[in-house]
DNA sequence: TCAGAGAATTATCGCGGGTTAGGTTCGACC
DNA sequence: GGTCGAACCTAACCCGCGATAATTCTCTGA
């Protein structure tokens, strides 16, 4: 069974066996944290990049009044900081949403391992792009989508990225994050979310039940949310079901 | 006169004069675009990374329904990619808000000359990490701010940003944007944009007039927008004006 | 000096989404 | 089976902000 990280990187460069071996070589220092605990917290001087084995995360700040944004969802495979730099503190934490396993890495052992191998470098920085172009979809989405796009918009992101580390199919995925944390990502409110999602529903779109979402028409919610995939930047090869429609990256 | 991109990497590393001549090398290939036209279009295949070295710029999508958002603004100095990698091709515009003027750099140059000095890699994964954090903060503005609070924390980091190169004193700077790419930006109406304005100056803490910021009370008006620099990431050295409040990111 | 265009400004009206408050369901644990 | 807390769901009310439109300001160029 090849790890989530090796199985996203294939979207970036081709892979070699070794290559593979090589990357997987890297996640030695294993570690655990509960739901709802940080892993990073603000202030915080990181002595390792993490990354997310199994489970959910999150980036996420809290506010001088309380409030909370979540910055960015973090699944398996997922590295919470740019590969080639440590940042001296934490200006925001990293939190598990679910209990997390998680590997820490030095961030020297991948300038290092980037350096002598081509196609990691280039599989690497393939993620820090994708990583970033992820933030940009969600800055157009807080900034200039309505409730329900939005909501619409991140189910079909997180059906990708989780499709591509073999965590969801056509029928649905294990969404294990409360109405209050979709707010806390979408900038909306829990009530809002709430009332958001019974129109999903309603629509014929999704069905969202004990930390499950149902995909009933991904086509239909696709294009209701007006969500283009160009922006993960995923080749769309080792997207094994061949009935999923493929990203269109690659052609453009 | 050293160029802003040396000026704001000295944030992010000690500099030798060797290492900011090096840097200054890079900036070989000028080029020119007026205000309001493409640097990159979506769809775009980019041959080089892009160097803001004069004017405004911003990365910015617009919607289907014809709606636009501006995900970053670009100042003097600032790179709009990252430097390791060129995507292959755009999902968004590079646009020029005002005549730009801007260098043409090639990746493998930077990759390389990062390998062979470490003070230059150290500085450029900096600058990295900084605008992945601006990012960031953008997105708990859109996601938890209120309109004048989003406007009053934009026009503080506008401000550090540019008396780093050079481009504010203590008295204000220019700001040459209309109030439409401000509401672009911030996720607003150009009408309520105006109201908020209009409500910070009866607050006492800035006037906006002929493309021109004027601080009326920097310190209030930091404290208004719970303005916190840290996520800024500079070391305050080189401010050289004492009576600015010195970010308190070394001392975390 | 005047005309025209784009930007800024202001007022009115209505909607999207926040807030508050209540009830319901579910799972964990005793 | 009963209790407790967390999450889910719904309704009523209200406010921040969007939409529209009309007016004024500013700059540019003939």
């Amino acid at each position: 069974m090849t790890s989530p990280f090796v199985r996203k990187l294939r979207q970036g460069a081709q892979l070699s066996t070794e290559d593979e071996i090589l990357l997987m070589g890297l996640s030695r220092s294993l570690h655990y944290a509960e739901a709802r605990h940080d892993i990073y917290s603000e202030g915080d001087r990181p002595g390792s990049l993490t990354l997310i084995l199994k489970g959910w995360a999150c980036r996420d700040k809290i506010l001088e009044n309380g409030q909370r944004q979540i910055i960015a969802f973090f699944l398996p495979g997922d590295l919470c900081e740019p590969f080639g730099i440590l940042p001296p503190f934490m200006n925001h934490s990293i939190t598990a949403l679910t209990p997390v396993t998680y590997a820490r890495l030095r961030p020297d052992e991948l300038r290092a391992m980037a350096q002598e191998n081509s196609s990691i470098e280039q599989a690497l920085w393939w993620d820090a792009l994708a990583a970033m172009e992820l933030q940009h979809e969600h800055v157009v989405s807080l900034g200039r989508r309505q409730a329900v796009e939005r909501l619409g918009h991140l189910f079909c992101e997180l059906h990708m990225r989780l499709a591509v580390v073999g965590l969801a199919d056509r029928t649905g995925f294990s969404l294990p994050v409360t109405q209050q944390e979709l707010g806390d990502a979408l900038g909306l409110s829990a009530v809002h979310v709430n009332r958001s999602l019974r129109e999903l529903r309603s629509l014929g779109f999704v069905n969202l039940r004990h930390r499950r979402l149902d995909l009933l028409d991904l086509n239909a919610l696709k294009e209701f949310s007006l969500f283009d995939p160009a922006y993960l930047r995923f080749n769309g090869q080792p997207l094994h079901d061949g009935a999923w429609s493929a990203p269109s990256a690659v052609e453009r």
